[in-house]
DNA sequence: TTGTACGCGTTATCAC
DNA sequence: GTGATAACGCGTACAA
């Protein structure tokens, strides 16, 4: 094995007594090649470890590669707002390696737009989506589509079983709550009564609620503690305020140490939080400026971060170095589950 | 202002009705070039963005860059062993860009190691040297070396003040401390006895300690909270085990709530803790392996994660795309800091 | 079955 | 002053 770094074409060609035409068939089996000539070539490939210059490939490859992402508006939620710098950041990077993206936004509360919008970027035949399956079955039908057009299929967010994906970022959700109620254990110690909170807008977070929530559990369950715990789904009604909503099933409960809101919405909650009330330890998700502001003023105890921005900037990388590189996708990947409180938040926030 | 992407040098001279030499000497302001032609290329670059195309700038510029790291020894402390995957991943996925990495190993233990490592390395006049400056002194006399040889010169895990460097990349040690004293104070309450705890081999880390320490007492002052803190220096005697050293130490103190061990080596402690002990809660620093364990196991209720491999990472390929992209370097960055409890260590293991 | 020549975008050199 | 041309490494079309 010889230790000279990086080979060409032109090397091996030369090392073999062959012409680079020749190399290349050889590597690229093309055939067309005598056996005396395979055989030099590969003598030399055994010898030495070629990789193709990737600079050199897709400066000749100047194809254009589309990726569509499929992702909410962030005016209806501010989570969303990172995953638009995310792609901004993309664009930039990349726009000298004929990287092209194009954004399919959705109305999160409305199936239909989901759908339509799914369909407008069908319609284009991207090399590949990028999506937030917020609509399980919608979506999971959707990816079908994807793969048989042979689209390359992404998901962040948000996780889709029983249909072959080419790449799912996001965080364990089952785990999460598992962190959160190892904070209320430490916090609160062997016995207490808790109470999670499923606030949203409307359900489409449904299954993402409930994998928390189950988690949450689990870990009590587990460790045998001597906890009680209620759970309250707290959807907008048509014409009332939610504040209005929220602070009437306040007033209503028996009063609890913890709650647990596996929503971005612990704020509505915190808004809520008067004097008077007993004001139990509220952890919840997501680094939205509300939820920050009383992070801050520990209203709220702590948050986790689910950095969706992470996610969007990891999906796309991978995704490229897959189609300019030739890198493998990896099926699945979880991103850490940052805790958050009011000391280490700035950090999380460029 | 055209619509179309990404215009070439040629795109250019067409456009001006000029040659790409005359566009290219434009560019790069090489003069001789008629005051003519510069008006007509001038022209078309005021009305297009014209921005080269870092690829076959790359593919034509084969120079090979030189970066050299100055790091510790893994086999001293398993806290930089991170360090060394990141090296290797880098070197991985940019050896085709030219990228030559070398190893300037040292013994935290010894600064005659480290100037005589910073010496071997500053012979061989790399690029650009990334640095631990563990010593500040002969790192911050080195730095100034290197900035006279016109070497890029960055940090990682500490920093280095009066003295320019070109990127340092770390973690914030007086806010991290404040993370440290804002979960003592969500533990304990309003009313708490703590410890704080220099354990190291040597004292090395002495600048790195005190600014956790202060970070951590400020967070008590600033809240007026009734905290008692003792600050204890435990060092390595020369024949004696360290974990006599500490036991000793535990029976000689009056019990305390919480222990804050400034460095990798909480898991020192929590080995001490018996069942006679009161068990006070711990919080230290860093994913060792011996941490994690008793992380697990709650004899650690948290860890402060500086990320040792993600700082490498991140100041490789700052440096790397100041090299072969020209993007500036950011003179100080500062990275999350991550809090860890038994439930979230996994996702940051990888 | 082979070798050669061309083009991708940039830069540097060399005639004109 | 200027424009044509070679070179970086790869892939490929085409000629031998």
């Amino acid at each position: 094995m010889l230790m000279k770094k990086n080979y060409t074409i032109k090397d091996i060609a030369e090392l073999a007594g062959v012409s680079k035409g020749t190399v290349d068939r050889v590597i690229h089996k093309r055939g067309k090649v005598s056996s005396k000539a395979l055989e030099q070539v590969n003598k030399v490939l055994d010898q030495i470890e070629y990789k193709p210059n990737p600079i050199a490939k897709s400066l000749k490859n100047n194809k254009v590669y589309n990726i569509a992402i499929l992702l909410p508006d962030a005016d209806n939620d501010p989570y969303w707002l990172p995953c638009y710098d995310a792609i901004k950041q993309i664009e930039n990077e990349f726009s000298h390696f004929g990287i092209k993206i194009k954004k399919g936004i959705f109305n999160p509360q409305s199936t239909e737009s989901f759908t339509k919008s799914a369909e407008i970027i069908l319609a284009e035949k991207p090399d590949a989506i990028l999506m937030v399956p917020l609509f399980y079955k919608e979506a999971k039908d959707f990816a079908k589509n994807c793969v048989d057009a042979n689209i390359k299929m992404a998901t962040f967010n948000n996780y889709i079983k029983d249909q072959k994906i080419d790449l799912q970022i996001g965080q364990d959700l089952f785990q999460s709550g598992r962190v959160a109620a190892k904070l209320f254990n430490m916090l609160l110690g062997t016995k207490a009564s808790l109470a999670i909170l499923h606030i949203d807008e409307a359900f489409q977070n449904a299954s993402h609620m409930q994998e928390k929530e189950l988690g949450f559990k689990t870990y009590y369950l587990q460790k045998e503690l001597d906890y009680d715990i209620s759970v309250y789904n707290l959807k907008k009604e048509a014409k009332i305020p939610f504040k209005k909503t929220i602070d009437h099933f306040l007033k209503s409960i028996t009063p609890v140490d913890g709650l647990f809101v596996t929503t971005s919405k612990a704020y509505l909650l915190a808004n809520c939080m008067t004097e008077s009330f007993s004001k139990p330890l509220i952890i919840g998700y997501d680094l939205v400026a509300e939820n920050i502001d009383h992070l801050a003023h520990d209203k709220i105890a702590f948050l986790i971060h689910q950095d969706p921005k992470k996610q969007v900037y990891l999906s796309l990388t991978k995704l490229i170095e897959y189609f300019l590189f030739g890198k493998p996708l990896q099926e699945s990947l979880s991103l850490p589950i940052d805790i958050i409180n009011s000391e280490n938040y700035p950090q999380y926030l460029k």
